[in-house]
DNA sequence: ATATACTTTATTGTATACAATATTGCTGCA
DNA sequence: TGCAGCAATATTGTATACAATAAAGTATAT
């Protein structure tokens, strides 16, 4: 008798793919802002029942990745230039003191980890597959926030970077690299010095930085309301 | 035909009343950390099905109340000295900065419910009922950071202070009051002035003096590993 | 008497069926 | 033509039924 399973051969949690397709796709901005999210349609999709669809949904609408307004569906949220501002606000008041705990913790492992996702960004970037770099540049974020050890203040930091993911759609100016990679292997080398200040300075400007690439003046933003504003301002 | 309803007779979201309902009880103490939520059990309790049974449970697993094992079912969540720690933590980098904030905004409204607050918790400690005065207590930091105006980091607040109720029921030591209400009322008194710095420090110090009031040491605290642990170490 | 294998029971995971609500399309009338 | 009201359709909310897994109990063999 074993008492060791080397491999897990079914650990299916089916809910949980079908949250991570979706948050992928979204991630990836294959699935927009606001788009509808119909119940019976994902469920064809993923081969499996409205019941664990609609598990999945309300997880998404947990981090708010996605709006689920009763008796009318689930869609990919479209945050507000308000919830944008507040998005960014929360990372700034967050990842500085994180990026410095990472300084004070990281092991080469670590180091190494944060190096292969800067090239992996590079790689997509050249591929030219915008989202793809877009997702490993949260990522980036994220493993900073796991190297520091603490669990709690990294779930909060990871539904931020997915928010993060919708205002970059919403309200992205400038069509250049998306984060410029300058800065994070910066980053990476504050962290792999130990340099506990440094690490800190350079993530708060780093998203000093990506805050000033975005644009919440104009853009509308809800297009849920579409019909609502159409109706108040008619035209 | 009437196309305004003053009262709203039956806005009826099932699950949220249950999810409202177990919450309660568990900042209330009367639900203590690791115990089993049968879902048969819990519809029956509220008259419902175990489809929304099943909906409240992951919503409150989601803000880690309530923790979830494949196949196993769910239970209060039980956090680990670690958990604990990196609670208060969290509470100690966003609490004092969204308190700072609230002095530069609050309203005289704003002061008038806070006060409302301090009194009600007061005569649920003269009451002898502590459960009760604990969550008003925890109420008064999420009234704070709704002050600040700050959805999303008083989003991550509201979660901070619920597993903090379950910290509270693990770890506190003292018999004392719960939260010293010279505390809060010396931080209603700095925002009612619109003292940023002071309100920011008062709060820093407030969660500096709850902290200390914990013991992380020698809990077990995971009633849910007990049989795990008793393998291990035998005996 | 203990341990192991098998059987039975209870509980959760998933799918489906039914009820409630919203949306859409039609019909008739001004 | 345009709009009001009703009918038809589609989609979500909830309950129930079935499948899969874990837990508990029982019997048998050593």
């Amino acid at each position: 008798m074993s008492l060791l399973h080397i491999s897990t051969p079914k650990p299916k949690d089916v809910t949980q793919k079908v949250v991570d397709a979706l948050a992928l796709a979204i991630h990836e901005h294959r699935l927009a802002p606001a788009t509808k999210l119909g119940e019976d349609e994902i469920g064809e999709i993923y081969n499996v029942s409205r019941t664990v669809v609609r598990a999945a949904l309300q997880s998404l609408a947990h981090i708010q990745l996605v709006e689920i307004q009763r008796n009318k569906g689930a869609f990919v949220a479209s945050p507000t230039p308000r919830e944008a501002r507040e998005v960014f606000e929360a990372r700034a008041l967050l990842e500085p003191r994180t990026a410095r705990s990472a300084a004070s913790r990281a092991t080469p492992n670590d180091i190494e980890i944060l190096k292969d996702h800067i090239a992996k960004e590079h790689a997509a970037l050249d591929a030219g597959d915008n989202g793809r770099a877009l997702n490993l540049s949260g990522r980036f974020h994220i493993e900073i926030a796991r190297i520091a050890d603490q669990d709690t203040i990294r779930r909060f930091i990871e539904t931020l970077i997915a928010r993060s993911s919708l205002v970059i759609a919403l309200y992205w100016r400038r069509e250049s690299a998306l984060c410029e990679s300058h800065a994070h292997h910066a980053l990476v080398q504050a962290i792999a010095d130990g340099d506990e200040q440094n690490a800190e300075e350079l993530m708060q400007s780093h998203l000093v930085d990506l805050n000033s690439a975005l644009d919440f003046r104009d853009r509308p933003a809800q297009t849920l309301n579409l019909r609502e504003l159409l109706q108040a301002t008619d035209q």
